[in-house]
DNA sequence: GCCAACGTTGGC
DNA sequence: GCCAACGTTGGC
């Protein structure tokens, strides 16, 4: 099983909005970078389990924990004119981006900084902590995802 | 709003 | 295929 931390602007969608889904589901959507369209192609697979980490706000850091629920399928919103991630170079029998479902899976009792990321020593491989960084999606350790689900005292069951 | 660190685009 | 210009990300 492979681990994942996922960046959202919780402006746009946040993991509470997550957890306000009728099914606690979201199609991951909008993502528009081929390194991460390949890894959620070749690496995604239902059942890793990944991070949901709050970006470009007040307080960046790690809200909770989720599911992936399916392997990666079109992103419906590359066909839609209208929508902001509208591709008109992609063709329906061909399409370009793609995306997974993701699910809650877990509470954490306190969210977690990305100060208290960077101040921990053993977080040092985290690619998200790394200069430069701009994936969307970041594949991770296990041992990593242990740890900050341990520091923010992760909610089993 | 700034700017470093990328990724993408397009002229050649 | 090179690379300058441009666009985006995201912490600060």
């Amino acid at each position: 099983m492979n681990h994942w931390l996922l960046k959202s602007e919780p402006d746009t969608f946040s993991f509470d909005d997550l957890k306000k889904r009728p099914k606690k589901t979201e199609p991951w959507n909008g993502v528009r970078n081929y390194q991460v369209r390949n890894m959620m192609r070749d690496d995604m697979k239902p059942g890793d389990l990944g991070l949901f980490y709050h970006s470009s706000c007040e307080v960046p850091g790690v809200a909770g924990v989720v599911r992936l629920v399916s392997s990666a399928k079109p992103d419906v919103t590359q066909f839609d004119p209208k929508s902001e991630y509208y591709d008109k170079g992609s063709k329906k029998d061909e399409p370009r981006w793609l995306l997974v479902d993701v699910a809650w899976e877990a509470d954490l009792k306190n969210f977690v900084t990305l100060d208290q990321l960077r101040a921990e020593p053993r977080l040092a491989e985290l690619l998200i902590l790394r200069r430069g960084n701009r994936l969307s999606i970041t594949p991770m350790s296990k041992h990593d995802f242990d740890l900050i689900c341990q520091m923010g005292g992760m909610k089993l069951g």
